[in-house]
DNA sequence: TTAAAATTTGTTATAATATAACACTATGTA
DNA sequence: TACATAGTGTTATATTATAACAAATTTTAA
């Protein structure tokens, strides 16, 4: 079954919670949303969270502890990842720009470190927010 | 007493000890670090943390829930963070760099979200673990 | 096709991180 | 002074995450 689609029973479960909200989702509620589907504790969702960010299918919310599904087909495997969140609504919002994305994959740190990956969080406030 | 330096007792205590170390520090570790001062709960390392990070002396690092002083007295408050993190050593290092930081800063959402803040964090093997 | 290897699952317990709530003290300001 | 604001100390508890182990499933390759 695995070699279908790449995801096993539980983690197919799980992306397809966190690929239809519209919010991110944290691990205790995903725990609590995918019970009646017999998972039960938090290891069966933590490691299925792992192997979905290690795989890019799904991205972690550093700021938040949540996770949203990875919108952005191009953003090879979570090398590099940007979001945008509003400090109101909580929304946030994968940002697929190519430009910033080749920017920052270039960038070089006087120090010599070279870099494999990145992960940069804007904050603000949504429009949505600001007509309120 | 406060106002001479800006900082309370704990707050200061727990900025000396996050300001003297090499590495970021997590918040248990420092309650653990501190009791011998006095400082013997959660939510006394807690405020002063919250504090210390909305008045930019520290920075949290959001990968490890851990926290290190700021190193670049041009950092606005932590409107502007980058950091580059080791993932072998764990070391972590504020990146200055005031084109980065004005390429960021001046970075426009396509919908059209206005930015007041970002924290960029940028992954790799620093260049002495490179040669062991 | 079958045995070994790798991955996934289920489970219990517990570790690590963080906040709520309340009473009280110290400091800044009118 | 007296009032407001910020900080402290404390207990309890909420939230986030992992360790450890046994069993089942899937992949691989002989």
């Amino acid at each position: 079954m695995y070699k279908e689609n790449n995801l096993s029973k539980n983690q197919q479960i799980i992306f397809d919670l966190i690929n239809k909200s519209s919010e991110p989702l944290k691990a205790y509620t995903i725990l609590f949303s995918v019970q009646k589907k017999g998972i039960k504790a938090p290891p069966q969702v933590y490691r299925a969270l792992d192997k979905l960010v290690e795989t890019g299918k799904i991205h972690k919310i550093e700021s938040k502890n949540a996770f949203v599904a990875c919108r952005n087909s191009n953003c090879e495997i979570s090398k590099a990842t940007a979001f945008s969140i509003c400090e109101s609504c909580e929304m946030v919002d994968e940002i697929s720009d190519t430009k910033l994305s080749k920017y920052l994959s270039g960038f070089n740190h006087k120090k010599g470190m070279k870099f494999k990956r990145f992960n940069l969080e804007f904050f603000g406030i949504c429009k949505k927010c600001k007509k309120d």
